[in-house]
Parts: C-alpha cells; sequence; structure tokens
DNA sequence: GTCTATAGTGTGATAGAC
DNA sequence: GTCTATCACACTATAGAC
C-alpha cells in the first residue's frame, strides 16, 4: 500500500465518498424495485428517499436505465451466487436439480427483481448508456455464465450416458432454463398455471428433461417411471 | 326476424354504427400494439389514428386497461383458432407436437400481442373496470379453455400409456405449457437463448415431455434415443 | 458536488358547450 | 355523440446559482 500526501488522501476521500453515495443510491432502489417493482421507480421518489435533489442522481448515474441496469447486474450476480452454492454436489443431475429448484425459488422470492431481470424488454432499450463504459458486465454474458454451470451439468451427464436425449447438451441447457423460466413468469403473473403448485412443476420438469439421479443404467431401463418422489443430495 | 317500426330501426341503425366504431377502434388499436407494442398506445395517438377527439374513445371504452382487455381476449380467440386447426390429429403426440410448434410460432410471429397476452402483470390491474361486464370471459378462463386442449391429448396419452410420467395430466399440460411460454419468453426478451434456435429448443421440449409418436410401445422401450428427427401427421 | 427551479413533454381521464 | 379545453399529474433531464 503506497504512502500518499495530504492531496491524494483527500481526493481519496472524495471518491470514497462518491462511491458509497453510488451504494447507497443502489441500495434503496433495490429496496424499492423490491417492494414495488421497478416501474414505479421514478427519480423523484428516489431522491426523496435519499434525502438528496432528483438532479444528485445524475451524477452517479446517467439515466434511470442505468440504474435498471446496475440492478440487474447485482441480480445476476447473487442469482450466480445461489447457483455456487449448489456447485460442489457431485453428482450432475443432483446438481440439476438444486440449481432448478433454486432458480424458481429465487424468482418467486424476488418477483420484482426476477422481474428486472428476465421479463423487461430487451437490454431495456438503453440505447444512450451504451458500450464503452466502466468494464460493466452485459447483463446477457452474466446471463450466460449462469447458463454455463447448467450446461456443463449436462456435459457432465451426456459423457457418464446418462442424458436421454441425442441433442446437444448445451440446448438441453437452454431447454430446461426455458422450462424454469416459463414456471416463474407464469406464476408472477398471476392468472396462469392455477392447477399445479410451482414446485411441482418444478420436479416434473427435471424429471422431464433428464433421467433421475438413480438411473445410472444407459439406456432402455430407466427408473424415471418409478419415483416421482425420488432422493437425491440436495440440501432442500 | 320480427317487423320493426322505423322508431326500432333507427335505434337499431345507430347500434350498429356504435358497435362499427367500437370495431374501428379495436382495429386500429390492434394494429398498433402489433407494430410498437401496447405500451406505446396512448389515448391520444388512438384517438388521433381514427381522426376523432381522445374524449371520444371513453364513449366505447371505459378506460385504456379496458382495450387491453378487449385485445386480450381477440388474442386468445386467435390461439384457440391456431389450435382448432390441428384438433383433428387423431394421435394425441402429433397433436401435441403440432399445437406445440404452433404455439411458439404464434408467439414469435406476433410478439407485441403475445406479450401483452401472457407477459403483462397479473390481470392488467383493471381495478376500475371490473367484474360485472358485457359478459366478457377473463382472459383466464380462456387460457384454460386453450390449455384443456393439452390437458386433453396428455389424457388421451395416459389414457394409451404412453405417457412417460405419473403425474396427473394437468400437471404435464401446465409443465410443458411452461416450458414452450418460456421458449417464446426468452426469445422475445432478446439477449437469452443465443444458442438454439428457438425451433430446436419446441422439439428437445416436446420430446422432453411425452414420448415420440412412433413410440407406441407403454415402457422401458422407449425409442426416445433414437429419433431427434421423428416423423408425425403434422403439416409443419 | 449539490442544490433549487424549471423546462419540456407526456399521460389518462373529465367537464361542459354544442 | 362529438368536440374543445383542461385538470391534475408524472416523468426525465438540464441550467445555473452556491
Amino acid at each position: 500500500m503506497p504512502r500518499m500526501g495530504p492531496q491524494a488522501r483527500r481526493t481519496e476521500q472524495r471518491r470514497e465518498q462518491r462511491e458509497a453515495l453510488r451504494e447507497r443510491i443502489l441500495m434503496v432502489s433495490r429496496e424499492i424495485v423490491k417492494r414495488e417493482g421497478f416501474a414505479s421507480l421514478s427519480m423523484r421518489k428516489l431522491a426523496e428517499a435519499i434525502d438528496y435533489s432528483p438532479a444528485a442522481l445524475y451524477l452517479h448515474f446517467k439515466s434511470r436505465g442505468d440504474i435498471a441496469r446496475a440492478l440487474r447486474k447485482e441480480g445476476h450476480a447473487s442469482l450466480r451466487d445461489v447457483f455456487l452454492a449448489h456447485t460442489s454436489i457431485a453428482d450432475p443431475a443432483a446438481r440439476l436439480n438444486a440449481m432448478g429448484r433454486a432458480y424458481v425459488e429465487f424468482g418467486l422470492a424476488e418477483p420484482e427483481t426476477y422481474r428486472l431481470m428476465f421479463m423487461e424488454p430487451a437490454g431495456f432499450a438503453d440505447a444512450n448508456a451504451d458500450a464503452g463504459d466502466n468494464g460493466n458486465g452485459r447483463a446477457a454474458e452474466s446471463g450466460a455464465a449462469t447458463l454455463s454451470l447448467i450446461a456443463d451439468a449436462f456435459v457432465e451427464l451426456r459423457a457418464a450416458d446418462r442424458l436421454p436425449s441425442r441433442a446437444a447438451p448445451v440446448a438441453c441447457a437452454e431447454g430446461l432454463w426455458a422450462n424454469l423460466h416459463g414456471i416463474v413468469a407464469l406464476k408472477l403473473n398471476g392468472a396462469a398455471l392455477p392447477e399445479t403448485p410451482a414446485a411441482m412443476l418444478v420436479e416434473l420438469s427435471l424429471d422431464a428433461w433428464y433421467a433421475p439421479v438413480n438411473g445410472t443404467e444407459p439406456r432402455g431401463t430407466e427408473t424415471r417411471f418409478n419415483s416421482p418422489d425420488r432422493s437425491d443430495t440436495s440440501t432442500r
């Protein structure tokens, strides 16, 4: 850690304050979004909540959409954490089970955050706040990184000859993702999927997309038919 | 058909004109929504498009949300037509294939309509334009009716012992629906599912949720592994 | 860096004349 | 039934003083 003169220290302090305020804005935004959804996060409301003028916000964020992007990034990071908590599960099918359940639980537990992350129109039309930013990871990248955790498990399943499909593992991963997203999305928007609880739909979907954990036998002797309530090593 | 005096004829004419204007409003709305999405359908813009004042709209629709509801209803009706076109397929699996593909094609072909129908927050918060209406079918009902066409096919599959899951057929139907919706929803919102074309995801999903058409053998001898490109009787 | 003040534009919906 | 005029908001974003 380098010594610094009083001048440098001062600018350093300022940078920290600046960062702190930015963080505070983000924190309050996150809470408002969690409670009322991003649609009702207005700059005025936000400004009032942090006891600053609306104008102050624009010193830290280029636009409202810029805040959305930051929040999306946060969301993707925390979803990624949720997934990483299960990477230690050795059996790929059991791991997928855990991750799949966790994904849907995440979506249902934080509906508005999930909406912001996955249910808003493409990239949220930040034609303004463009690419050359502070090395911000695009939401798509982060999503892809998370998806790759699922894809990896499918690759392992394929390698162990336990994947009941000839399709590319990545394609299967995307298929399963779409399935899980569909469950969350329809549940979040109310009236849909009234008959079946989300948890059960998740189990059915996991069963649909790959052989259950016990079914190590490669072909033609699946145990799928016999165990709607299979056991695995997840922490559920 | 009853005779009517000049008085009755006049009111009848008026009713027709009224109906015609309502229809015209709806038609223009539909086109705007198709092109730019419901979010950018404002009463002003709509009024200008039909060459009336904004106030005139409120003689035919209680609110903007009321228009949304009418458009949703239209959408559900046309989706239902799409499904009905395939009900003549005898084999339930082949029928499901056709319907599943048609569903996704519908969504991708009319993204904004699909958004309005399935991707907006619950019921679109028409707390105002409430229940006691002109016998308007709720969107949920219409959706349920369409879903039941899928459920029926699953019931048939189960009856023929061709459903590789012990779950209730309705649950499977909802699972498949969620899967298809997920594909459409993620594709519509851009950045997601970059690797795999929607059509392929659909095929994989259909394969995942029930045995293919040729696999009439009930248990333990599935042909699933052998045919990513199976043939069926659909018009695809 | 932060403020006040405000520009500039949009919105849904309604009152009241004709 | 249709209009004009308008209410009552909300919004993002910026200018310019301090």
